[in-house]
RNA sequence: GGCCUAGUGGCUCAGUUGGUUAGAGCGCCGCCCUGUCACGGCGGAGGUCGUCGGUUCGAGUCCGAUCUGGGUCGCCA
């Protein structure tokens, strides 16, 4: 039976001075000062205190310990005679009478110190997660992503959502990304495959009478890793709601996001209700992007009919897209890394020119337009100092390098953003069909699970290219939050929606029966949406990388460098499932 | 799969045009120090410079290949 402590190691004051405590924590270092003098740092989840051994005897029971041992401490509270302002308990030490070592460290010698995990190689973060996770710093994000999340349920509750949780294994979808697959062992050549979100149950919960669904929903994707996406698992806030529309999703994720942002956030201000909403086409025209990150002050203006003849090259037959920064003072070789930014993220070049204290057209493309110059400065509205950034190609190709631009030369420009703060917004108007790049065909835009702007009448009636959905985005600073819909609930729209794609309802039923299925025992009409989790967490504690704020990540390759996963198993277990026995294993470093 | 980038003691990094025995800080070990708090002082151990091959009298450095990590494009309804 181990005692148990009276204190934790953030909890001593002035007040307690003269108690008898006891505290017990991880034995973070020693400052010796004399062969009977040493100062020991002792810490917990909650903080650290300083323990002053002043014995020979004692300070050789510490000193024969290795440090990131476990200790019990007992002990008298004393103040100190040299405060320390910079932690909590830096009023007080504790005298030790009696030290127990609880949980040896048998090794002298850490793979990294505790303190400064953070600049370590990470992959050596990662197999040591269990010590990366004793730094302060590390651990603080994982216990505000706790916070956050306890926050957001409670949220959802306080909207009268409900918590249901939906299957993990379950069966294959034919859309979206790469599926996660598990072999079953009753049914031979059969597959599980782990959700890559729960929207089929979500909408079937709706079909079911549940009014308001909610979940911290874990979803597996077996797609490449991003700094911002890590392989294999992540977490959505995935809800649904009955008899609602797309102002019904928006007004609650209006209430539920910004007061989570503004009191977690590195920055303290957030969008208030209501988000702007901006067309999806208007988005990709005037910001070059579906995600705009509206703390950035430029826009993209379309430049076609006034540059496409002035003879340079890479502008003819193309679109052109500039965008005019004012006040610009980055150097050229500065401005080359910008463009050169661009360059990697677009596979497309960026030209420029700037315009001087005369007026003039100067650098970059500048003698292709010394012709058309009056036209330029007024059409543009430039004045001196203005630097135009100017991007060509096919309408798409032109909208997303000037898109690329405006973000990276935005981030780069102090006076172009007003950097402290969320800004919300959500895209909507996404259209319903588009024609496939590779196959030249109609296809769905997005997802076919949504419900068409005009329903039936417009499927009927109206140029399938020109029908938006009831689709939405939500986006916060150039971050992808979420995407969510308007949900196709009619069995005859849906079969329509298909067939315009050259697919018919044995399709819709081969692909979603059980959807299908229970759509046709009378559906409500539904919305919903899945804000991500990880990202949010991302963008509130302002970490780059999404392994900062997740408990045990894995790796860009998914591996988990800490359990071993992926791993072999034993032979035993693949003839079990009948899978062919690997012959030739890589031996594991 | 393509591109960019990094790999030098346990950790973080320096290492010039290719030239003696590869350096520093932190950590570790030993000694000293009665008020430290990034304690301080003195001394010490610890490196096949990711791997393989090549050029050269001579390679951490140059060339080729390869492995590993990170970033990015593809991919992510």
């Amino acid at each position: 039976m181990i005692q148990s402590r009276t204190h934790n190691c953030n909890q001593l004051r002035i007040e307690n001075v003269g108690e008898k405590v006891t505290l017990v924590g991880w034995y973070e270092n020693i400052r010796r000062v004399s062969k009977n003098l040493g100062f020991v740092v002792l810490r917990d989840f909650y903080g650290t205190t300083q323990i002053v051994p002043e014995t020979e005897e004692m300070m050789e029971k510490f000193l024969s310990v290795n440090c990131e041992s476990t200790l019990l401490v007992e002990g008298e509270v004393r103040e100190r005679s040299n405060k320390n302002n910079k932690i909590d308990t830096g009023d007080i030490e504790v005298v030790p009478t009696k030290v127990e070592v609880l949980g040896k460290c048998i090794y002298n010698e850490l793979p990294f110190e505790i303190n400064h995990s953070k600049e370590s190689d990470e992959n050596t973060r990662l197999k040591y997660r269990y010590l990366d996770l004793r730094n302060p710093e590390v651990k603080k994000k994982i216990v505000m992503r706790s916070k956050i999340v306890a926050d957001l349920r409670a949220s959802m509750m306080a909207h009268d959502f409900l918590e249901i949780t939906t299957p993990i294994l379950t069966a294959s979808s034919p859309e979206g990304a790469r599926d996660y697959l598990v072999p079953s062992r009753n049914h031979h050549g059969k597959f599980y495959a782990l959700p890559q979100a729960p929207q089929q149950f979500k909408q079937i919960l709706m079909a079911s009478g549940f009014d308001r669904y909610f979940q911290i929903a874990p979803c597996f994707r077996d797609e490449d890793a991003r700094a911002d996406r890590s392989p294999g698992e992540f977490y959505q806030l995935d809800m649904e709601m009955a008899f609602a529309s797309q102002e019904d999703v928006f007004a609650v994720i209006e209430d539920v996001l910004p007061p989570v942002f503004e009191k977690y956030g590195i920055y303290n201000t957030a969008s208030k209700a209501p988000f702007k909403r901006i067309g999806y086409n208007e988005a990709m025209e005037t910001y070059g992007s579906d995600k705009p990150d509206l703390r950035i002050k430029l826009t993209a203006k379309d430049v076609t009919s006034l540059m496409g003849n002035c003879g340079f090259d890479a502008f003819k037959d193309n679109e052109i897209k500039a965008v005019v920064i004012n006040d610009f003072t980055k150097t050229r070789k500065e401005i080359d890394a910008l463009c050169d930014k661009v360059f990697v993220t677009t596979n497309n070049k960026t030209f420029w020119f700037k315009i001087d204290e005369n007026l003039n057209l100067v650098g970059g493309i500048s003698k292709f337009l010394e012709a058309d110059k009056d036209k330029v400065i007024s059409e543009l509205g430039l004045k001196a100092g203005d630097f135009v950034a100017v991007a060509a190609g096919k309408k798409r190709v032109a909208q997303k390098t000037i898109g690329a631009v405006i973000k990276t030369f935005g981030a780069a420009c102090d006076n172009c953003i007003d950097r402290e703060r969320y800004e919300f917004c959500w895209i909507v108007d996404f259209p319903m069909y588009e024609i496939g790049e590779e196959s030249g065909e109609i296809e769905f835009c997005h997802n076919p699970f949504s419900m068409p702007q005009g329903g039936m009448n417009a499927l009927l009636n109206e140029d399938p290219l020109s029908i938006n959905a009831y689709q939405y985005d939500l986006v916060c600073n150039g971050i992808e939050l979420s995407s969510g819909a308007v949900r196709n609930h009619d069995p005859e729209i849906m079969v329509k929606a298909f067939e315009i794609v050259g697919l018919g309802e044995d399709d819709v039923k081969a692909k979603f029966p059980a959807m299908y299925n229970a759509f046709c025992y009378g559906a409500p009409p539904h919305a919903g949406i899945a804000p991500g989790v990880d990202r949010m967490i991302m963008l509130l504690t302002g970490d780059e990388t999404i392994r900062e704020i997740i408990p045990f990540p894995m790796n860009k390759n998914a591996q988990d460098v800490m359990m071993g996963a992926p791993s072999y198993v034993e032979d035993r277990q693949l003839k079990e499932l009948k899978i062919a026995v690997v012959e030739d294993k890589k031996e594991e470093k």
